[in-house]
DNA sequence: TGTACATCAGTGAACGCGCGTTCACTGATGTAC
DNA sequence: TGTACATCAGTGAACGCGCGTTCACTGATGTAC
């Protein structure tokens, strides 16, 4: 049954981007490898062939799902000069689709309080993830300068995750809704209209 | 080794608060019954002499941690029209020392993310630990109307538990203090200013 | 180019281990008389 | 008030079960000659 190495490079992308979904969408801890290894169509005895260990492939599917998402963010055309750019990411990021949808949601948003609690690399992988979602959003503020678009990035992107957050927790779709629309409403207010600049 | 209805009532207590403290530090799934038990310096066999199951004490210690944290937070005194009070409030929940210490701290942040994968009971104390923390920061913001006050205080409380979450993953220390510090200062920043009240 | 052998991706069974849950038992408490 | 018995909080062992990990095996591929 040996492969070629093509066809092996190719399983472990598809373990790899099997986990990144099925890690999302029920946790970590409850997500085994052998559920992986079934929805990827393997039998799980080959899993280390692959892999040293969960943990290694807990910090690939992490990056993997990380670059997917903010590829896509960074993919959408900047408008400069205007707050455009903004609205669309928030539009996107702080919608129903996205909140029902995890297929390719944000890992902060769907990991959060289980990434403080994995190992060091996947946090590592998920620092990296937040500076460059940070970046990104920062590209988008409009007219400020560098640094104070930074840390408004920040706060913004904190802004994103935990709202993604409590909008799954709460049981009341119509809460859920207002809770989404509260967070584009203030951060695109806090932003966008050009008498802040100075004073927000 | 029968007990009077006090102490059972005392014990009983005990668990939900020991297990209030053990879920937040080590997340709900990675912490055992056995393990609770343990701490709250019983054996893991009397368990169901108290709650019929895991699920059962989940959203007991879920409600207990949220009453606690909630309490403090309504305890500190308002000062009418000011930005004081709020600020006071983001000060210690946006602190060093909430991100580091898991005594008291917001389940939210703690438990965000596995909040969305436990079962109804659990979600709707968190439902209602929510609304009840919103209803808390909206009484804190300075020269709004109740309504507009409302939907930026969902808001805020996103930015809270969001930018904890972020902070506690990162794995840089000084990463993790900008995060806190970009949080309170967009925060008040956007709140607090007068000039802010009408388009912000 | 063809042959013989080493490699190794994938299979399926098995391994410890920890978990939530159950249960027989103990002995102090509460209750009925 | 005192006695006899039912109750039940807590113990410690045991139960299935699912998990991460290991392993002997298979058979197609890659390699050495």
């Amino acid at each position: 049954m040996k492969k070629t190495k093509k066809e092996t490079a190719q399983t472990r992308e598809h373990i790899v981007g099997t986990a990144a979904l099925e890690f999302r969408r029920n946790g970590i801890e409850r997500t085994g490898l052998a559920d992986i290894m079934a929805a990827a169509g393997l039998t799980h005895g080959g899993f280390y062939r692959h892999f040293e260990s969960k943990d290694d492939l807990v910090a690939e599917a992490l990056d993997k799902a990380f670059t997917a998402v903010l590829d896509g963010m960074e993919r959408r055309p900047v408008q400069k000069n205007s707050g455009e750019a903004l609205r669309t990411l928030m539009n996107h990021y702080l919608s129903a689709n996205h909140r029902d949808n995890f297929e390719d949601t944000c890992p902060l948003a769907a990991l959060g309080s289980d990434l403080r609690r994995a190992d060091r690399r996947a946090r590592e992988v998920a620092s990296a993830g937040i500076a460059r979602m940070i970046s990104i959003v920062g590209s988008r503020l409009p007219g400020v300068s560098a640094r104070e678009g930074k840390a408004r990035a920040t706060a913004i992107v904190g802004a994103m995750v935990g709202s993604m957050v409590l909008a799954r927790i709460v049981t009341d779709p119509g809460v859920s809704n207002n809770i989404l629309k509260a967070a584009r409403e203030f951060i695109l207010q806090c932003t966008e209209n050009k008498s802040l600049e100075v004073s927000c």
